[in-house]
DNA sequence: CTGTTAGCGCCTTCAA
DNA sequence: TTGAAGGCGCTAACAG
């Protein structure tokens, strides 16, 4: 079991003695901290280097009581969108020097509070998360004891845990706002979720602009799970062409993911887009990938890893933040590509 | 700096204080040795729940010279085939009680490198990873004295690290063959990258399938960089319709994200496919998300990641491999879908 | 059945 | 400018 590979690893200790110094020494030139004869620590650098000497972090973080290390827990890694938040998170931590441990959570809550746990013995210094769901609020805002935490998503009221989220009410008054203007009267959101407050958001303010415009402002709604939000799309609004003649003018897809099961399900029919129906999503996530690149509402998503990564990095040093500062909501914008056109007729 | 949230954390001597035993009995409560009355254990075990106690695992790892984790890492998180793979490696590694850093590398050899860095100092017990390219070989077998690796590619001739791969010359074989078998005489090989040995090895195997059955196997090359696959067989496509009249019968794609760009740029020109031609492709990813459902050629990805992980299981328990027992080639099928059909004419 | 003790590899005072 | 020694939190002998 110990004797793995056969070969000792090697540790301060050897160089030290390699070297003929002392492991304070070597520590020291490794660091760089002064107060050392530029060519003892040049010299101990070189035997570092033709031992292939590696550092062993954990070690390190043991004394040192700290990792520069942060985790991030999502809960589906296959998904474009956290992929894509995932990657930014990477490349902004790294930035500033911290390394980051990835976790899925296959959107399960056991194994998101597992992941946690896992984390925190692991010493993290922060932890951002996507929340499997609502519930996950309650199972893990006791880990804030331990470790500053922020959720990339919006978390239910009176709970403790600071979030940065995209201001989804807005999304749903741009998306809404927007089609009007393109001069339609007729419009359909799909894919619908109500378990998720951003699509309980978005459906809200898109009813309120369409009722105040005095516009058509449907919502096509099943019983059904389905196991993605393409699946959703796609067979949703399959089961609305089934079931009414008419088309609207225009659809309102719960996100980009959806908008594309609804291309998939117009291309099927052979119906056109946008010249027989526009369409837009949210997030601004493969929404130029499919064939028609696709019209939608979205932040930065790099402005909210930024963000969140600041305010826990602001958590970890002590600061504690005021309630309004750890609510945070961001502006989206609208992208217009090819998949809506103005109304004519 | 230290004074971090103002609380201490919890160690395995408060709860032995608390609970008025020695931190070994703890301990052995925590990690269910035996040898203790069960009604000390359930004790001490409450005490630690009741003081929230989260072991460090820093320090575990530091005495028990294992850390039950293993590093993953790829060029790009963002693309669904490598997502694919480390959910599967997630979800088996997990299985075995391992837990996984998962890191990317960016498509960067100097990140890779970086990366395989940090791992080690991290004590991980094995790497997986997929191979920026084919100069990751030189850059990395040297680290293997630290820790067993396995790639997830063919590694270049003569190089020591193991790997786990896909047979490709048999992929591009099934895929010709399948094509003449629906009675195509004139083929076109389309998104071929040379610098990639999957590519390479498709590319040989398929002319050489269609020189033997005296069909046309033409292929496409152009010298420009795309931002990605599906970038290239969309733009590629494009530019072969544009200088030729003639259609070919069908296509083979180099992979499925390049497929899938010789959709889009079909469904613009309202090319139909499988009715006026047939499009194959490779790696089974995303091929049932666009518009067509594709045809494709592939492994079982849970089984590649599956043999890897027992692969490198394999070394870390100090068996030595034989030569051969470092490069496996796993045998690809062939999985129909919708995007090929029959020839009749 | 339980406690004492010696490290794991590293950093950091405190002396020299 | 350098070395010796203590300790981070934990496990694993070895005693009792």
């Amino acid at each position: 079991m110990k004797a793995k590979q056969g070969v000792k690893v090697t540790t301060i200790k050897d160089v030290a003695r390699e070297a003929g110094v002392s492991v304070a020494t070597v520590s020291r030139a490794l660091n760089g901290l002064g107060g050392m004869s530029e060519e003892t620590r040049e010299y101990v650098l070189g035997v570092c280097e033709r031992m292939a000497y590696v550092p062993n972090s954990l070690a390190r973080g043991l004394v040192m009581q700290h990792t520069q290390t942060i985790g991030i827990v999502i809960p589906d890694i296959t998904s474009p969108f956290y992929a894509k938040l995932m990657e930014l998170a990477a490349g902004e931590a790294k930035l500033l020097g911290y390394q980051v441990l990835f976790c899925n959570s296959f959107r399960n809550y056991e194994m998101e509070e597992d992941y946690f746990k896992l984390l925190i013995g692991n010493q993290v210094e922060g932890i951002l998360f996507f929340p499997v769901g609502e519930q996950s609020a309650k199972n893990l805002y006791h880990f804030m004891r331990y470790v500053p935490i922020v959720a990339l998503n919006q978390m239910p009221e009176g709970n403790p845990i600071p979030y940065v989220c995209t201001d989804e009410a807005k999304s749903g008054e741009i998306a809404a706002r927007y089609l009007i203007e393109c001069g339609f009267r007729d419009m359909l959101f799909i894919g619908y979720d109500a378990r998720r407050m951003a699509h309980r958001k978005r459906v809200e303010s898109f009813q309120g602009v369409t009722k105040q415009a005095g516009v058509a402002g449907r919502i096509f709604e099943t019983e059904r799970q389905y196991k993605s939000s393409f699946e959703r799309g796609y067979r949703q609004f399959g089961e609305f062409l089934e079931q009414k003649t008419k088309l609207p003018e225009a659809v309102i897809a719960a996100s980009d993911a959806t908008a594309n099961g609804v291309i998939k399900a117009c291309v099927e029919r052979n119906i056109s887009i946008p010249e027989e129906l526009s369409l837009i999503g949210f997030d601004n996530i493969n929404a130029d990938l499919p064939t028609i690149s696709l019209t939608t509402v979205s932040i930065s998503h790099s402005l909210h890893v930024k963000r969140a990564i600041e305010m826990l990095i602001r958590m970890q040093s002590g600061i504690s933040l005021k309630r309004e500062e750890g609510h945070v909501f961001l502006k989206p914008e609208l992208i217009e590509r090819d998949s809506c056109k103005i109304h004519t007729s």
